[in-house]
DNA sequence: ATTATCTATAGATCTATAGATAATGC
DNA sequence: ATTATCTATAGATCTATAGATAATGC
């Protein structure tokens, strides 16, 4: 199978100038995100967007050919900003007997920073047109991944008993899941726990949950 | 705290016999339901719910107030079958020592069929109006309180290990959200698991978590 | 000369209603 | 007479672009 039939599709510009794009797309994603999870993608014009971004309207639709290109670069934007903070939460993680439940609370503090983030994800995802909403899901796929890859380690290092690949990545998709469920239940979670308290008792089951596998 | 300060404000009709309303309303639901599935709900338009529904765009307008009216009707519908479901599936459960595993699967099972309602529920709440957006997350909130029940009966009859209610509590969040999750993240789980595949392992994880606690 | 930016607006929709018509029941 | 339904459209927006202007670099 050739790599080069599938065209590998980037949201296009009019602007030659590569730094100029790059940094006028950042004012564009900044100011469109903040108005997406204020007032939801279809509630915000393309007119808010250009003028919280400081450019015309005409200048929006130099850096982007449409609306829907606006929601996929966010969408990008903050998978790889969840990406990051994973990345760097991980490392953090010293080694030794707690560092499943030193992983997850890394973890589950990046979801309670990037709530807002997160949850516009959940929400807005449908808007976007086939192939880009295909590619969202890929990115939500890889940051699950980085928690596999995490735990794949644990296993093999004995720090977790031992389990199928297939119910660890289980596992991963739980704790995803299971961080994501804090912003998009917070409303109801946040009125009787803090997020400390949403950490402790969920890394308990956690914990619970994988130590009678098999 | 006087109830009578809320008033409870229902969805508006210009049509006074009930029973119509009742009918055409089922009609405007139904036809509103799969398009919004389909298109999702900015992208359906007023005239399309109306063809749908077999009734003129002046018709409808006689039934709700505005677009969001028929969003607001579609997610009482869907909860109300959603809470039929389950509370019909907690029914069919026998007492005894397998009794969480069968709650468990029909649960899920009760996810499995509704899918597409459950994902149209969390990608649109946020398109309702505040009033409107709090009553549907309240209905959320009632669905997980029936698994609340069951569990708190298990507990009592001593078929759970007892747990605080904080706790228990929680065990009904993770599994009313776990049960989504094979709504949200079937686009991945279904290439690798059946629904009875996903239940089989989802159980022996959610009995692990339980198991542990005190 | 080329690149980036702006203003002004065409063109396309879409929601919600006004006002006319048909059906129902006394 | 009242209730329900329909057709036709007002009125409000909103996206995306055309065409003019300013800035940049040779």
């Amino acid at each position: 199978m050739h790599e080069s039939t599938n065209q590998p599709q980037e949201v296009p510009t009019q602007v030659k100038n590569p730094d100029l794009v790059e940094r006028r797309r950042r004012q564009i994603v900044d100011a469109a995100a903040k108005l997406f999870i204020a007032q939801g993608f279809h509630k915000t014009t393309t007119r808010q967007i250009a003028r919280a971004a400081g450019v015309s309207i005409g200048s929006l639709y130099e850096y982007v050919a449409s609306k829907e290109d606006v929601l996929y670069l966010v969408c990008e934007f903050i998978h790889k900003e969840v990406e990051r903070g994973v990345a760097e939460a991980m490392q953090r993680t010293t080694v030794g007997k707690e560092v499943l439940a030193e992983v997850i609370r890394e973890y589950f503090l990046v979801c309670h920073r990037m709530s807002d983030f997160i949850l516009l994800i959940y929400q807005e995802t449908r808007s976007l047109p086939a192939v880009w909403r295909k590619r969202v899901l890929e990115n939500e796929l890889r940051i699950t991944g980085v928690l596999v890859e995490v735990l794949a380690g644990l296993a093999d290092g004995g720090d977790l008993p031992a389990m199928s690949s297939e119910k660890l990545e289980m596992v991963a998709h739980n704790i995803t899941v299971l961080g994501h469920m804090w912003t998009f239940r917070r409303w109801y979670m946040a009125r009787r726990y803090s997020i400390e308290d949403y950490i402790r008792v969920q890394t308990d089951f956690i914990i619970g949950m994988i130590a009678r596998q098999t």
